[in-house]
DNA sequence: GTTTTCCCCCAAGGGTCGCTTATGCTCAAT
DNA sequence: ATTGAGCATAAGCGACCCTTGGGGGAAAAC
């Protein structure tokens, strides 16, 4: 079986015309240039060069196997070129899936940091809300996928257990946002914050000023949901508070929430993260109690956080969420 | 560094889509699979593939990588095919140079069997005689030399030294044909056969009819000499026997030789084989003493013996002197 | 739900391989 | 004749590679 090694060696041999010369090109004792060109010529079962006095001729089997490394030795170096690009930073592709309000605020700068830090890599980013995002990472069809989930609501396991008989709107039970039953044990996550919700209420609303509301004084309101994850997260801990929130409307637009909060059609929860990149307006924000959040995480399979670009990817959008 | 052997594994496990069928592919075990993939990912510096439960996908550097190494593995076996090809005798050029009557015998019946055993060797041929062929075996021009050399005339060195002094119209002292001085030893010398010079006299001649003559008997004739060798083969012969040899003629074409002894116009002695591929016309044979005896070889380097196609041509060759 | 099966990782052992150092030989040039 | 360069060989040592045996986890089968 002939090995690159051995290719290598015949090269610096053929174009130096003495295994002295090639153990210095190589950087070894000329022992082992004798030894390579022994083994390679067992190998091939005929002798590849001739040794006359002071010069190295090849034979007939050694120009032959000459004019074939050259073009081996050509790819490997091509390869080696090539992932060392991959691994080095120069190049590189990454499929990033985000949920919408993650895709507006965290992954641009994230992306600008790291095209700013290396500029050969590329990213490309596809909206998809968890539940899908991680199918499509575990499909293999991107490598990072931004996802969040709701900590174990409530006080334990028995409400995580209701949390887990609500879901069934969803597909299955492989909704990627509850807390536990469902986790990500397979997968590789990576914090990036916690977020918030916070209240929206109407200016002129009588809880327009309030610095902290709590959630059973919004009972009888009519509430503007946001998409099916949030909203079921809003039926949960109404539900714990003691009430079941009448839901006018639903929609995952958020700047669609907010001008409806804003036009006095209801009152509304969202994550901080969304009203990030919106145009707040005739609306006011307000706390509301008992707290309620959410974590955002990174996700991705165990082993691409060997590669490079992703890891790199990683780090960047951990350093975009530290704001 | 990336080997070949890494390379193989890639692909087996790219190809199979898991680290144990690859195994099986290579006539290894798992383990190895996974060890040389894991020297791979390190050779690499990036994760190659990811292990999703029972599938493994290859990664973005593993999709690189292995469309690098489809090409330089199919051009280790291209190199493997041709080199086996001439290892296994289905391929090979050999440069044959040979004097005239070598090339008119011994060559023609060992080139047909070579060729009827080996079909795809291909031996090309040139005529020279020694001193030059062998030049052209020490400049790479040729990969077999055909040459002859007569022994160390007379009874010692003493007649081989005066031999040495007598060379002085070919070029320098590498005449190749001499006895002892300018032997071949840092060449592969194969003993083909033994030829014995036989004198030649035109029909009718007294000694047409004699089964030996003595050399002396014909110092008076006049001579027909051979090639240059030859020739200086003859006088030295001639000088041992007490007289200088009247050379009316001298060619190297020994069909002329015979015609001018045919006609009457001097004797000649020839080494038999080159009386053999000639049509022997009004002209009778003798034999000569003393016996003078020139020793046939092919000279080729010691490495090209470990050439197959080399090896076998002069097997051929040995094979074709055996009669 | 449990069991089976498949696949992979890990650790330890043994054998091979490859490189180096040291030495001797041959050839060419001074 | 001597010196230097180049290659071959042998011994020693380290690294590497492969194997065996065991374990864990996930998908498929019961």
């Amino acid at each position: 079986m002939i090995e690159a090694r051995h290719l290598r060696v015949l090269r610096a041999v053929a174009a130096t015309g003495s295994f002295s010369a090639a153990a210095r090109d190589l950087g070894c004792t000329q022992p082992a240039v004798s030894q390579q060109m022994k083994a390679l010529e067992q190998a091939a079962g005929t002798a590849l060069l001739v040794r006359m006095g002071r010069e190295t001729r090849l034979t007939e089997g050694g120009r032959a196997l000459l004019r074939h490394a050259v073009g081996i030795l050509a790819g490997l170096a091509a390869a080696e070129e090539e992932i060392a690009a991959i691994a080095g930073l120069r190049a590189g592709r990454v499929r990033l899936v985000s949920f919408p309000s993650g895709s507006s605020t965290l992954v641009p700068t994230a992306l600008a940091e790291l095209r700013a830090a290396h500029p050969g890599t590329q990213v490309s980013l596809v909206d998809a809300e968890p539940p899908r995002s991680v199918e499509l990472l575990r499909a293999g069809d991107c490598e990072i996928a931004l996802a969040f989930r709701y900590p174990m609501s409530g006080a334990g396991a028995g409400a995580a257990k209701a949390n887990a008989k609500a879901n069934e709107d969803g597909s299955a039970n492989a909704n990627g946002c509850a807390g536990a039953e469902s986790e990500w044990s397979d997968l590789a996550v990576r914090p990036l914050l916690t977020d918030r919700l916070v209240g929206l209420v109407p200016e002129g609303h009588r809880f327009a000023d309030a610095s902290v509301v709590g959630i059973g004084e919004l009972a009888e309101e009519p509430w503007i949901a946001g998409c099916p994850r949030c909203r079921r997260q809003l039926v949960e801990v109404c539900e714990e508070a003691g009430f079941t929130p009448r839901i006018d409307f639903a929609t995952d637009d958020y700047p669609a929430v907010i001008g409806l909060v804003g036009a006095g059609l209801g009152v509304a929860v969202l994550p901080e993260l969304a009203l990030e990149s919106v145009r707040i307006k005739g609306v006011r924000t307000v706390r509301v109690e008992p707290a309620v959040e959410r974590e955002v995480v990174a996700l991705t399979l165990p082993d691409l956080t060997r590669v490079p670009a992703v890891a790199a990817t990683l780090d960047r959008l951990e350093l975009a969420a530290k704001r």
